[in-house]
DNA sequence: GATGAATGAGTGTTCATTCAT
DNA sequence: CATGAATGAACACTCATTCAT
């Protein structure tokens, strides 16, 4: 039983065991002394290696956050062709990746959400995660799209991978992860298409009804 | 100070204590004091009106469920034509209803849908709500297309409504509620459009090995 | 078994435990259990009447306090004669009252004279009763001495009379209460008597140096 | 880094510590933690020169009275003559000297003393330091006054002291030390005097009914 | 000699619930 | 109907101490 450097081992070990907890109890009940005992340490330890209650549940939020953007990297990397809909379809995979769609991470998520609300810190940690897929997604489809089209675009995917995966999270059978992806597939094929039927001249440019309001809010 | 018939006026009032408390510190911390003390009322008064503490939550959420439902018929009831289109442009636009993207109502949401992966009577609550949006739309989709394409496009919207709302919920900036709209509307009209390109002997049947899969997890 | 009104009581039964708690294990080991337990109530009950720790501490502090000074009042208004030494003679006394040199008491005034020290709110009643002492006794030098003369034999007085009380229960043994009334006596009858010494004309000010320095500190 | 011969250094480290949290956060809130950090040293390391935190709080209240006994011998070795009065007046300042006055070393005092209340062992020590000022005022009283006037010229003296002290720690203002020396020489003059104002044969002893009295507490 | 990982009992506090009035 | 007094278990957190390294 090593005596130092137990660090990085621990702090797994407590993440992983809060995982557990919040999926048998969920977050409100997942008392210290019920983590601990799942992690099999005593209950102080929690306190030696995070400074509170708190900073185990931001660290375990950042752990599924990182989790998810790594299920998206390494698809995009292990991509044969660089185009847009190869890069999109892979980030739409990655989002419903095994370690997103299983119980603890799913109630994780959700418990997540709600507490952003009125916790400053996790809710920054929510909107750096939203706004990487947002712009995950934007940034692909400015490869085929005006502007303004790529961002409603990315705005609409990204909001129907999240809507899929709530649904699919609060439905409590299990998660039908293939029908998602077809229907986010289909979302993502649909506005590619665009790319053939916009008009040139108003390529760059929405409306101008239009324009004005989604500018008022850095649409 | 009457004394009797006072149940319903107490129970509103109660119902909107827990609205607010829910707004001010988040469900978790919205003890029973300070929803009595919002409520000007003493502690002891809400085991009279609802059982225990979860009797108020459920109902709370049953009240803004209903909220939801009534912000959908009013507008579907108000109708001048009786189209699909105008059917599910009344049922996008009442899920984006003022009841809806209130503070209270959206941390309420949040919080309802966290604490209904624990709590069966919730989760109930919960998967009525989600059936109800997705029968409302498919029965409209219904109106124009094959039941397969109108189960996706059911699917697709409802996944849409619901990312949208939850996207804007958490953005922690005022919701955009006209962007929403109008990314849910082109998805809509994508949807309906399909009537007119579907080849006819197809239509009432999906691809077979797709129906397969789908219809294992009650497509 | 009242159910009303029973504010006043339970706070007097909770300072008495405090009392007692401190004088059996000292005011760090007073836990909230122990004096719940020797007032005979449940530990919850502490924060219903006081906020918490604190309140009840403060609480215990002014009611030591308030004995002491009443402890002094009853013996000023029970004075046959309104000279200033019988006004003194009682202050002596009542600092020395039954009510001030008994365990709970004196352990109770160490601990709050440490803690104040480090909470605010505990300073600022311990000013106040440090500043009501010299106030009285300098208020009867007043009326046969010179200001400065006044002042100096106030705040001689009100260190041996704090002195005294200090060396006494700090001893261990009996609070030899007679002694220390003698020895602050003659103090007291040795400044008084300096108003058959002092020169008519220096009377009024102090030597100038000692003016100029004791002037820096507000003298 | 020498390996041996630290334990001088060490504990000298660790008491300066001790006083540095007794003086920031006070006694009850100085864990062992923090006076660990304060010294730049480990945790588990007092235990290793301390037997355990009493130990530690017992030597840093041992260091305290002897700076307070070094701060008064070497007043008295460097007397130019060898009065009574030299002597006195060297106890005093001694008693306020700069090592008695700063902010750790009172905090400490008033710590210790409500401390001693409850631990034997540094009841122990507080007696011995409390015997220790009376018996080094009276023995210089006793060279010119009777056993009894001395005795009680040291008693009040002490007090006197004491009460200065105490008065200016709990004051939280600058500590007026040279208002507080002025106050107790004068006392000290005021007894000295009396050696010329006693009638010969009431000399070496108090009236009879005052020292059975006072006889009973080992006056 | 020195570290810091680990423990687990103990703390103040909160809270849903009960119930006499 | 309505109050608020009272409970006691549960909570997060602290801390002195131990001990393998």
């Amino acid at each position: 039983m090593p005596k130092v450097g137990m660090q990085p081992i621990r702090r797994q070990q407590l993440i992983e065991a809060t995982l557990q907890a919040v999926d048998q109890v969920g977050l409100g009940d997942a008392s210290i002394a019920l983590i601990a005992r799942l992690a099999g340490v005593s209950n102080g330890i929690i306190s030696h290696y995070f400074q509170d209650k708190n900073g185990l549940i931001a660290a375990t939020m950042s752990y599924v956050m990182k989790m998810l953007g790594e299920g998206v990297n390494v698809r995009r990397e292990a991509l044969q062709e660089d185009t847009p809909r190869a890069h999109l379809l892979a980030i739409i995979e990655g989002n419903f990746d095994a370690s997103q769609v299983n119980g603890p991470a799913m109630k994780t998520w959700l418990a997540f959400w709600a507490s952003s609300m009125h916790q400053p810190s996790l809710h920054r940690l929510q909107r750096i995660n939203d706004h990487r897929l947002y712009s995950n997604l934007c940034c692909q489809f400015r490869r085929v799209l005006p502007l303004y089209h790529a961002r409603k675009a990315a705005r609409g995917l990204a909001a129907l991978i999240d809507g899929l995966w709530l649904r699919g999270a609060l439905s409590g059978d299990g998660f039908d992860t293939e029908q998602a992806i077809r229907i986010a597939c289909e979302y993502m094929d649909l506005q590619l298409a665009k790319q053939h039927n916009l008009p040139p001249q108003a390529a760059e440019e929405p409306p101008a009804t239009l324009a004005l309001k989604a500018g008022m809010r850095g649409g």
